[in-house]
RNA sequence: GCCGAUGUAGCUCAGUUGGCCAGAGCAGCUGAUUUGUAAUCAGCUGGUCGGGGGUUCGAAUCCCUCCAUCGGCUCCA
């Protein structure tokens, strides 16, 4: 007998060879038809797959990651064959679960797949769902494995099989399909009920742009119809919530072709929006220590050749301005820090003065790939609220604490919970793409991790994710639809000061290079406020929201005492509009609620009598009749609570 | 940049198989109405059907090309 223990600690004997479908199913058979794979040691394994020795294990559900990831790792599998019956010949690269769903990259030859053709293969995929196939685990050699792809002609299979060691390979046959896979899998195919297939889209082999493009077909499967339409409602109220959508709506922002691709212009209501995020960072600032700094939106050439940025990405930027002057190049400036390096040779540096900290809202010109614009979150013009550290080595950790606190204290005054702090350092098998010592990545990759750790950050580790001149602290957070896009940003550079040969002096008497710190809290005001837009939905907290208070008499009689009560809330800090359109109070309202107005204020004959307003709050209805002053005061009174 | 899709009035969309002067709702303008908590009524204005080229007696509709947008891939200093 072998010993089976359980998450909560208990043990039970099972004869060797046991699975973990037997195992359910000596618990309860309700459990024995929810589970959907099993842990074993730590492994997630078939729940077909035979213990033969003590374990301990852990059932895995629909409500468990690993349990969905083998549903949806399964259905990649349901997809390839169900393609393989209707596109015969068609070869495969990989089918991978995701987050949500899976996907299958295949390649179709001549043929073509376009949306159209999806429910037919949805309907196939569920046919064979309900054949209740079972997945088959099978080991077998190198040579066995490279002999059926190439008497199949798959090369892509062939080449994955390629980079695997003998003997780690297994094969998983469901029905008339069968995979190079690791697994794990479902049992069957019979818990599969409801199929969607999401998108199509290209993909390049093995993700290498030099590669050949396969076409990749998105899917997302469930195991009850009612899953899958409560997954398709969230969607579309999803979309709801996208930026683009209600910075339309609101009149946030707009693109224009004539002024070009990815180059935002911000309407009124958008800018008094940003310029309020830009002015309570600024007074943040101001309390630790920053000095705002102005720099030009253009700088030579030869800036960013002494930088490096020209070697690593002149070719792909926008190319420089020329002038009168015979070989005079300009470029427009696709990031703020030479610049400021040349503010801090602006005169001698000693260690007493340090840390300095220049903070600039400063715009920057990237040319971007145009398959990579998307609304205000990658553009090629936008402000990053930028500023840069200069320290001495022993004031790194604790500066990059101080950034983190920043952080923290702005996702906290706007809400923003679901966040990860991702450390982005290099790649330890392609060192050559780094720019500095090795030395130097090594002090700040560890002081970053030192950092991240004594604020209790929860944080992933991505290797080969850094920047070419050092590593970074990143602050990632999801759009409407579950995409991540980084916000604030922090990242140590040994590499810049070099460059610049920036110095001090210290205590010593010496020439010392100090550090560099540059940190992005918001990231950019751009993208910021796309990601603010989502979260919020447009309802905007009041001290940020542009219009906080719509004014709507009854009829135009009241027009005029609708402007004493402007005026006098205006006077009071409170931003205030009216809405003196002939329309009826009943439509005033509608339009003035889907404008997302956090308080309007509803006057007639009864509200000028008494000098009062009603108030309605957005999304919450009347709230009764309030004086005037003391409706300024309890706006002013919330608006403080949300800062502080 | 690559793969695929889309592009009709300020906005949201109809016009699928080529055929009278291209439609609707909202917005806008004019007039009536003077309104009490999520859409008052009537009239009117508004479109080189993304741009350019082609096929055809005839193109929003078919073909080519460019541009932009959307979903991905790649990229992201």
């Amino acid at each position: 007998m072998i010993t089976i223990t359980f998450p909560d600690g208990n043990s039970r004997q099972y004869e060797p060879g046991v699975t973990g479908l037997d195992i359910a199913k000596s618990i309860s058979p309700r459990l024995a038809s929810d589970v959907l794979a099993v842990s074993v040691d730590g492994e997630t394994w078939d729940l077909h797959r035979p213990i033969t020795k003590d374990a301990a294990i852990k059932l895995y559900k629909w409500e468990d990651e690993e349990g969905r990831h083998a549903f949806w790792h399964s259905s990649s599998h349901l997809l390839a064959e169900a393609l393989e019956a209707l596109y015969p010949g068609v070869k495969f690269g990989i089918g991978p679960a995701i987050e949500t769903g899976f996907y299958y990259d295949v390649d179709l030859g001549d043929r073509t797949i376009t949306d159209a053709d999806l429910p037919a293969v949805e309907a196939k995929m569920l046919e064979i769902a309900r054949l209740k196939q079972p997945f088959v685990r099978r080991d077998v050699s190198k040579e066995e494995a490279l002999k059926t792809y190439t008497e199949k002609g798959d090369p892509y299979k062939c080449e994955l099989i390629n980079d695997l060691k003998d003997g780690t390979i297994t094969f998983y046959t469901s029905g008339n399909f069968t995979d190079l896979c690791r697994g794990p899998h479902l049992p069957d195919t019979s818990v599969i009920k409801a199929v969607k297939l999401t998108s199509i889209a290209g993909a390049y082999w093995r993700g290498n742009e030099k590669n050949k493009m396969l076409t990749r077909i998105y899917g997302v499967t469930f195991p009850q119809k009612k899953l899958l339409d409560e997954y398709l409602q969230m969607l579309e109220e999803a979309k709801k919530r996208d930026h683009r959508k209600i910075g339309k709506e609101l009149e946030l922002f707009a693109f224009s072709q004539r002024v070009g691709q990815g180059l935002p212009l911000w309407l009124p209501k958008g800018a008094m929006l940003r310029e309020r995020l830009e002015n309570f960072l600024r007074a943040v600032q101001k309390r630790h220590g920053y000095q705002p700094v102005i720099t030009p939106h253009i700088g030579q050439k030869e800036l960013y050749v002494t930088s490096g940025h020209y070697a690593k990405y002149g070719a792909d930027s926008f190319q420089p301005i020329h002038t009168p002057q015979e070989g005079e190049e300009f470029l427009l400036k696709p990031m703020n820090c030479p610049h400021h390096c040349e503010i801090y040779r602006t005169k001698p540096r000693t260690y007493k003065e340090l840390p300095v900290r220049f903070a600039e809202f400063g715009t920057v010109y990237r040319y971007e790939q145009s398959g990579e614009l998307h609304g205000l979150t990658r553009v090629r013009g936008f402000t990053q609220d930028d500023a840069h550290i200069f320290c001495r080595p022993d004031q790194v950790k604790e500066e990059f604490c101080k950034v983190i606190d920043i952080v923290l204290y702005i996702f906290k005054t706007l809400d923003f919970k679901d966040y990860t702090a991702q450390i982005s350092l290099r790649d330890p098998n392609n060192k050559e793409k780094y720019i500095g010592s090795d030395e130097n990545w090594d002090r700040a990759e560890r002081e970053i991790m030192e950092a991240a750790a004594e604020k209790g950050l929860k944080t992933v580790v991505e290797l080969g994710e850094a920047a070419f001149y050092g590593p970074k602290l990143d602050f990632m957070v999801r759009d409407a639809i579950g995409r991540k896009w980084q916000l604030g940003t922090i990242q140590v550079d040994y590499n810049l000061p070099e460059r610049f040969e920036l110095e001090y002096i210290g205590a010593d008497d010496k020439r010392h290079r100090p550090i560099m710190i540059h940190r992005a809290p918001f990231g950019s005001m751009e993208r910021f406020v796309a990601v603010l837009i989502e979260h919020t939905g447009g309802k905007f907290p009041l001290w940020l929201t542009p219009e906080q208070v719509a004014i709507l008499p009854i009829s135009e009689k009241y027009n005029d005492y609708a402007r004493r009560v402007s005026e006098e809330l205006n006077n009071a800090e409170v931003r205030a509009i009216i809405d003196d359109r002939n329309e009826t109070i009943g439509k005033k309202i509608r339009e003035n609620e889907l404008k997302r107005i956090p308080y309007l204020l509803i006057v007639g004959e009864k509200e000028e009598a008494e000098n009062k307003v009603a108030v309605r709050k957005q999304g919450e209805g009347d709230k009764g009749a309030m004086g005037i002053g003391e409706f300024a005061a309890f706006v002013n009174n919330e608006t403080k609570k949300e800062i502080e």
